[in-house]
DNA sequence: AATCGGGACAACCGCATAGTC
DNA sequence: GGACTATGCGGTTGTCCCGAT
């Protein structure tokens, strides 16, 4: 099992970055770009392990990490999503530009979590905590989102990985996701001809290109949840509209071609 | 003014998985 | 095919800050 070395180098800084350890590191990818962890911190003179570099740029140094609080629109996106993908805070940052999957883990911790509790929702499964009768106005309109997983094209394949299917709770989870009429595809959105030139690695990552073979039509998932310039669809309304597709951005990175149902 | 408690967030840790030899 | 390495992900912890007492 893959423990990095690195990590048990002795003489690592731990603990809070400095402005110096920052403008070291900011200046290396600058000059090089990222990639190649593990030799960066030698390279650019930091005593830290490629790990910490790594989530130090893309959690804060990155440029185009947005800083500052949520939008309604993003709060509303992110319970949306988890409520789709559960705790896959990496695909759910995928769909918001410049958010990072530990800001929206822990903004999920700090802020949403009570915001649900408040409403009478449990955070986790997203279900009234005191049955159906009591559900809201707001819940109504969607904070409390219901969904239907067709067992044969569940959630299993790419969404959920096998720590997530290994969950008994997650098993639970898709047993009451049974009764609701959403089928959403992991698929391609944008054929490779039309991607635009990646501006920055986070949109590129965001943007996904996969190849469109298996594509038969849908609405993006973006769109259906109120983006109006979704990239995925660049807001055109997609033939076959009983269909949602959701388009996993980490399927580029990997080359995966799949196509999977959530 | 001091201190205590809770919230917010940055960072670390352990594990999974993909890639390479 | 197996061992090893690098990277990514999710959970957890540590620390700082701010408001309440």
């Amino acid at each position: 099992m893959g423990r990095s070395p690195c990590c048990e180098k002795a003489h690592t800084n731990k603990g809070a970055w400095t402005k110096e350890e920052d403008q070291k590191l900011i200046a290396y990818i600058k000059a090089h770009g990222e990639g190649c962890w593990r030799s960066l911190p030698s390279a650019a003179g930091l005593l830290r392990c490629g790990k910490s570099c790594r989530l130090r740029w893309i959690n804060y140094l990155r440029p185009d990490v947005k800083r500052g609080n949520f939008t309604e629109e993003e709060d509303a996106l992110i319970i949306k999503l988890h409520g789709l993908l559960g705790n896959k805070w990496s695909l759910i940052a995928g769909r918001l530009p410049g958010r990072t999957d530990n800001e929206i883990k822990n903004y999920w911790n700090t802020h949403i979590k009570r915001k649900l509790l408040s409403r009478g929702i449990d955070p986790q499964t997203h279900r009234p905590t005191t049955g159906a009768a009591t559900l809201t106005a707001p819940q109504r309109q969607g904070v409390f989102i219901p969904i239907t997983v067709p067992r044969d094209t569940a959630v299993s394949d790419s969404a959920d990985d096998g720590r997530m299917s290994s969950d008994a709770s997650h098993d639970e989870d898709r047993d009451r996701c049974l009764d609701l009429d959403l089928s959403m595809s992991l698929l391609p959105h944008r054929s490779p001809k039309q991607s635009p030139p990646s501006e920055s690695p986070t949109t590129s990552t965001a943007a996904a290109t996969p190849s469109t073979s298996s594509y038969t039509g849908g609405i993006c998932l973006c769109c259906h949840l109120g983006f109006q310039s979704c990239e995925a669809c660049s807001g055109q309304p997609i033939p076959n509209p009983c269909v949602f597709r959701y388009f996993r951005p980490s399927e580029e990175r990997q080359g995966i071609d799949s196509e999977a149902c959530i």
